[in-house]
DNA sequence: AATCCGTGGGT
DNA sequence: TACCCAAGGAT
């Protein structure tokens, strides 16, 4: 479906002279070095601007190069995202990272189906590297973006269904048409960041106001639509701090696939709280070759994720040295440092060491 | 297509 | 409080 009635070049003179004017300056708008931009719209990917801005200093200073990133390893490179969320953003940032030094030379490709064939690129992310580093005329649709079209072109079908998706993706290579790549998607994404917001839009200062077609038929609050997301699962799980006499932490990495892929924890089970003592006990004495009796803290913690609750139970346990263990690592203080751990046992770790 | 994958901020 | 939702991608 092609926009028919709609005023192409009002909209596309309007929305630039407006991101001129309001654009904000931010730290991966310093440069158009492909790798940064890159770097940038991995993390930027369901995370607010204001929660990426200090891990994308941090990183660039620690990995500022493609040749820095795929050298290192991936502990250093999972440490650097504990917090983020979403940790097979950065292991697959790492992979493609290594990807492009050997297969394009350490340059990030130019094509976007070459760009667009690594690890954790998807549709948004080739056309907002593409368009921003290398000006290639390619949509890049993101939240923002869908937020925006659903009202000025009045789209009453689901935001949530990729055919929605690919609709609105050929409607702005309609209204990007002949003008730069780089600013135009720019600006789409930061006037539904500034003005377009989800709740209370600011319709008054709008540029695209008097073609808005959701503004002019009071329809602004109404879009987009979502459909509704199920109620998360809730599970209860026992977690064990097992401290030697010299006052090591025994810690186990979760398997790299799944949720918190490859971080470390401590150990633990699911386990319902009537029987989550003799659970912890088994499973230390089978798994990591621990025998003692775990005593409860008291303490729990609850663990918020998309589509899951957890509340962790905690417990400590106390050993006399450092036992064999098949699946973990016993570790001091300076070494649990260099480990990355989910947000929920930063929290344990502070309260009970 | 529907579900899984984190965490923090805003209302 | 209890949602919503954020510069999405993989399976």
């Amino acid at each position: 479906m092609k926009l028919t009635h709609f005023p192409i070049r009002a909209f596309r003179k309007q929305l630039l002279t407006w991101y001129e004017k309001h654009k904000r300056s931010l730290p991966w708008r310093e440069s158009k070095d492909p790798y940064r931009i890159w770097v940038s719209e991995i993390m930027l990917q369901q995370t607010q601007v204001e929660t990426v801005k200090p891990y994308f200093e941090q990183f660039m200073e620690q990995f500022p190069t493609p040749e820095a990133l795929a050298e290192a390893e991936e502990d250093e490179v999972m440490k650097a995202w504990e917090g983020l969320g979403y940790y097979s953003r950065a292991r697959h940032l790492h992979s493609a990272v290594k990807e492009v030094m050997h297969t394009y030379g350490g340059e990030v490709p130019k094509d976007p189906e070459d760009f667009a064939s690594l690890k954790g690129v998807g549709p948004y992310t080739k056309g907002a590297v593409m368009s921003i580093a290398h000006d290639r005329e390619e949509p890049a649709v993101d939240g923002n973006v869908m937020r925006v079209l659903a009202r000025v072109l009045l789209i009453e079908a689901d935001v949530g269904k990729q055919s929605t998706r690919r609709q609105i993706e050929a409607d702005v290579r309609e209204l990007m048409a002949g003008t730069p790549p780089a600013e135009f998607n720019q600006a789409l994404m930061e006037l539904g960041a500034l003005v377009c917001t989800p709740k209370n839009p600011d319709c008054p200062n709008c540029p695209l106001k008097q073609m808005c077609r959701a503004y002019n038929h009071e329809m602004v609050d109404a879009l987009p639509i979502k459909a509704k997301k199920k109620t998360q699962k809730q599970q209860t799980l026992a977690a064990a701090v097992v401290e030697n006499e010299d006052g090591d932490i025994l810690v186990e990495q979760r398997p790299k696939q799944g949720l918190l892929a490859g971080l470390w924890q401590f150990p633990m089970v699911e386990a319902l709280p009537a029987s989550q003592r003799t659970a912890l006990k088994d499973y230390l004495e089978d798994v990591h070759h621990v025998e003692a009796e775990p005593a409860e803290t008291g303490q729990t913690f609850a663990h918020v994720f998309t589509h899951l609750i957890w509340h962790i139970h905690v417990y400590r346990v106390h050993v006399r040295s450092r036992t064999p263990t098949r699946a973990g690592r016993w570790l001091t203080r300076t070494e649990a440092a260099q480990l990355a751990f989910p947000v929920s046992h930063q929290k344990i770790w502070q309260q009970q060491l």
